[in-house]
DNA sequence: GCAATTGCATGATTT
DNA sequence: AAAATCATGCAATTG
């Protein structure tokens, strides 16, 4: 899994990631979609703003699933470019690409209504919860499993082969990610500084072991939502946190000092690095996730979008997703 | 000196 | 009406 922190250090990296976002999100694909999908990220950075017309939306049934995988592997063979030496080689695996694919869409329906019972879709947008002021708490159902699917996706899937990307470099010219966090990270001790970088991923993180592992984790919920503003999506790559949430849900802050937050992407094979820390405000704290900065631009959050953290219940882990607003359409009676 | 980052204050909004 | 929360701008600090 590729490690970044999320500072704004930018480059081709990026593009990279945003290269294989397309490739999930790829609409040609016969992929299963029970509801609408957000289609703003998977573009690159001259994609049109994040106010996308929604793709049509058929209701599938998960019976589906095979032949996801199917895709998937498709995906695999059609897009590997039989003598790619400097290819950046992501080596993601199906099962987690199809994993991530199948928890952005389940996760427009934390509670995952059964198809028959489907209403006319609802994405839980921000827009349509003026009320919502960002608390998880008022979010309704947040939890979902996903240890039921994990032995049927994880161990009949054989490694996806590398995702061609627009531009090549040799996995030693990627920048490095790991930076200023380190810093801060190592400041008061003499542990060594570790450096890593996106071009390719640790093959231990890849493997279906891992992701068997990783579905079989149990429980994830909803700790934390929060519509994007303007200064959260500004260059400084900060946002603030809702109180009530962080409080109840992310680590203690017992000092000034920020904490280190590992989370990883939920879409993409990237584990996020933040700087949690609070800002005393009045008689009160201000909650920051800093370092959020190649998060935003990688996902092409903008304002209005949504910032979805859940947690892994048993090891407490963190995943992060970047949910683009939908407007949908009301044309179903 | 400059750009990036960090810390804080203030005012608007919500509870 | 008061308190709490949060968005935002700006000054200070750091690299």
């Amino acid at each position: 899994m590729g490690q970044m922190d999320g500072g704004d250090g930018g480059g081709g990296h990026q593009y990279h990631y945003q290269a294989l976002l397309a490739a999930v999100h790829q609409q040609t694909l016969p992929f299963p979609h029970p509801l609408p999908v957000p289609t703003g990220a998977a573009a690159g950075p001259d994609a049109p703003p994040h106010n996308a017309a929604p793709q049509p939306s058929t209701p599938r049934s998960f019976a589906d699933w095979s032949a996801s995988t199917s895709a998937f592997t498709s995906l695999a063979t059609q897009s590997i470019p039989a003598t790619s030496t400097n290819a950046v080689h992501y080596s993601i695996s199906p099962c987690y690409a199809f994993w991530t694919h199948y928890m952005l869409n389940k996760n427009v329906y934390p509670s995952f209504p059964p198809p028959q019972e489907e209403q006319p879709h609802q994405l839980r947008l921000a827009n349509n919860h003026p009320k919502d002021a960002g608390s998880a708490s008022s979010f309704g159902v947040d939890s979902f499993t996903t240890a039921s699917m994990a032995p049927n996706i994880c161990t009949h899937m054989p490694p996806i082969g590398p995702i061609s990307v627009k531009e090549e470099k040799k996995p030693e010219d990627l920048p490095r990610v790991v930076k200023r966090s380190d810093e801060l990270e190592t400041r008061n001790s003499s542990v060594e500084r570790h450096s890593e970088t996106v071009g390719t991923l640790p093959e231990s993180k890849q493997s279906p072991e891992s992701c068997a592992t990783k579905l079989n984790s149990g429980e994830y919920q909803v700790i934390l939502r929060k519509e994007l503003t303007k200064s959260d999506v500004g260059n400084v790559g900060r946002i603030v946190l809702p109180k009530k949430d962080a409080e109840a849900s992310l680590p203690p802050l017992l000092q000034r000092d920020p904490v280190i937050l590992h989370m990883d992407d939920m879409v993409l094979p990237v584990t996020w690095k933040f700087k949690y820390r609070y800002w005393p405000n009045n008689k009160s704290r201000m909650y920051i996730l800093d370092s959020a900065g190649e998060f935003l631009k990688t996902h092409g959050l903008q304002a209005g979008d949504v910032l979805i953290i859940y947690k892994n219940l048993a090891p407490g882990k963190f995943i992060i997703r970047g949910e683009k607003v939908i407007h949908q359409q009301t044309t179903n009676p």
